[in-house]
RNA sequence: GCGCCUGUAGCUCAGUCGGAUAGAGCACCUGCCUUCUAAGCAGGUUGUCGCAGGUUCGAUUCCUGCCAGGCGCGCCA
């Protein structure tokens, strides 16, 4: 189960404890080790600073530290070779068959290579897009369409328990001034000062129409009702299906109504109060959130007797939390980001953990170029770019994996051109052909009878420097995944994708895995054909957290 | 004014607890398909890691100040 970094980690450890009994070192032994990948390949297979990091604490000269552990770390399992450079870092060559065996496990483990038990056991409501239903969703939703759904996968492997929530904005004067508009469109009245004025106002008029031509025959306090939860509910199957079709898939979908039919919000308050951080000034009821580190404290209830916004976000954080969830997960764009304080403060407000049961995550905004400019986006002037046009301009693929490949707190620049040309200028490519030249390989070997038996697997054959430094890139993929879920970065994957990617080419090219002509097989084709077979599994594994699909042929 | 994010190659950007000679793609040049997918491989060119201090064996990474850009600071939703 345990991959060989684990291993390894451990046998270093195991050799900082015999060091520390016999007396050579005087020291806590550390929590863990950290072992890196060497850039460079004279470094050995891995290298750790342990003994740098250690040697304050053990009173000793840093190079003093690494010889005594690397002497006794001479002769553990798998290690061919210790050699301590520079100022004391340790680096460790190991045998290849012992890097070799990694191929079984891989194969083993199949769909569940990379999965860890980091989050095992933790519930978390993963929250994003939550957009209004009041249009098509755009760009600005794209980011986190893409990246809040891979973090979903990311968190998942990472063992946790993830629910994926869209919070639906579907109420207030929005809501009306939308329903408004399209009764407009609808009736051929001028639309409203502040109303919606895209191309997608009047479509939705007529589909309202249609599905109910007396619509228009109402009073007219009915008729504003009716046109508004009629296209109240077209927006939102809309905003379902583009969504669907984009590979993102909620859980639940959470209207904001039903939170104040279900009387969550004066719960919510009433919890707060308990908890002594509510009071009364100018004829309002605020929450005491300055206590815990925002600016200001925030209205609840205005003096006109109505609940806030803030209100609502405060209830519904109390409803998370009470239909059991562990960490609620947010992910706001970047003019959102003065929400995080009083987020973070409500949480401590109810008493819960701001460090550890919330988590804001700030998405910078996403800049789009197309025709070498840059395309400037305003829902007013109906001059948005959907989600679903940048699908049909660039395929699910290529849009998911882009918006992936960052991280979220950078703002990233997108070109339209770029994305909408098949050639390697766009990294999925890359990594999705080095997918289907194994799987065209693997097609020709079973025409060749060639054995893929696990039993026929030959660890000692794989001696190739390629071979060596594929096997590497294999064996940091279940940490990859943690450290991404973890950190909440699903961009590492794609990183960690590319960098598979490289390694697997270049093995490619410098090593011939079929058997030429008229040659017979032998182990070595068996055990490259097994490698290649291992490294189709990480691909597939990995690309799946991405929601980005892995082609047998390109 | 206060707060959050960003500043790394000509362009777009990577760079987990500080680690060895700072990386990738694109762009530009040169080689490599009469045998596994050339959407590939190999090589060459490209840097004041915004600026100035500090912390230490060691700083692109941590701290402080400054400069530049983006965004935000309602009893709006």
């Amino acid at each position: 189960m345990s991959t060989q970094i684990e291993l390894l980690e451990a046998e270093v450890k195991a050799a900082i404890g015999r060091a520390v009994k016999a007396g050579l070192l005087t020291l806590d032994t550390p929590a863990s080790i950290t072992l890196d990948r060497p850039k460079n390949r004279d470094h050995g297979d891995y290298a750790t600073s342990i003994a740098l990091a250690l040697a304050k604490a053990a009173g000793k000269k840093p190079g003093e530290v690494a010889q005594i552990i690397s002497r006794e770390l001479e002769g553990a399992a798998g290690v061919l070779r210790v050699e301590i450079a520079g100022p004391g870092f340790i680096n460790i060559t190991l045998t290849r068959a012992s890097q070799a065996e990694l191929v079984l496990t891989i194969l083993k483990q199949a769909r569940d290579f990379g999965r860890t038990d980091a989050l095992r056991g933790v519930r978390i409501n993963l929250e994003f897009i939550s957009a209004n239903p009041t249009g098509p969703l755009h760009l600005g939703h794209t980011r986190w369409a893409a990246v809040g759904d891979a973090l979903g996968r990311v968190l998942t492997a990472a063992g946790a328990d993830v629910t994926r929530e869209f919070y639906i904005n579907d109420r207030g004067n929005q809501m009306d001034l939308f329903g408004a508009s399209v009764e407009a469109a609808a009736l051929g009245n001028p639309i409203p000062e502040d109303g919606y004025k895209g191309e997608y106002i009047a479509d939705l008029a007529k589909e309202v129409v249609a599905s109910n031509p007396a619509i228009t025959e109402l009073a007219q306090g009915a008729r504003h009702e009716a046109f508004r939860e009629a296209a109240y509910s077209l927006q939102l199957r809309d905003q379902q299906r583009v969504l669907d079709n984009f590979g993102t898939h909620f859980d639940i979908w959470f209207s904001e109504r039903s939170l104040h039919h279900q009387g969550a919000v004066e719960h919510g308050v009433e919890k707060l109060r308990r908890q002594g951080h509510v009071f009364q000034a100018e004829g309002a009821l605020w929450l005491r959130t300055s206590n815990f580190g925002d600016d200001k404290d925030r209205v609840l209830m205005k003096s006109d007797g109505s609940f806030t916004y803030f209100s609502s976000d405060t209830a519904y954080y109390i409803n998370k939390r009470e239909r059991g969830f562990d960490i609620c997960i947010y992910m706001l764009g970047a003019d959102h980001h003065g929400y995080v304080g009083r987020l973070k403060a409500t949480a401590a407000c109810t008493g819960d953990d701001p460090e550890y049961n919330i988590h804001v995550l700030i998405g910078q905004l996403v800049k789009i170029m197309e025709g070498g400019q840059e395309v400037k986006l305003s829902k007013r002037a109906g001059t948005i770019i959907t989600l679903e046009e940048l699908i049909e301009k660039t395929g699910v693929d290529a849009a998911r994996y882009t918006l992936i490949r960052y991280p979220v707190d950078t703002p990233m620049v997108i070109d339209i051109d770029i994305l909408k040309r098949n050639t390697n200028e766009n990294p999925v490519y890359y990594v999705q052909y080095a997918h289907a030249r194994i799987a065209a390989v693997l097609r020709n070997a079973a025409e060749l009878n060639i054995s893929v038996n696990l039993a026929d697997f030959d660890p000692t054959q794989l001696t190739h420097d390629r071979e060596n430094e594929l096997l590497g890139a294999l064996a940091q993929y279940p940490r990859v995944v943690a450290s991404a879920a973890q950190m909440r970065q699903p961009h590492r994957i794609a990183r960690y994708l590319e960098e598979l990617a490289v390694t697997y080419h270049g093995f490619y090219a410098d090593c011939r895995v079929l058997p030429l002509g008229q040659e017979n097989p032998t182990p070595l084709h068996t055990a490259r054909l097994l490698l290649c077979s291992s490294t189709k599994v990480v691909i597939a594994n990995a690309l799946d957290l991405l929601g980005v699909s892995a082609p047998e042929r390109m």
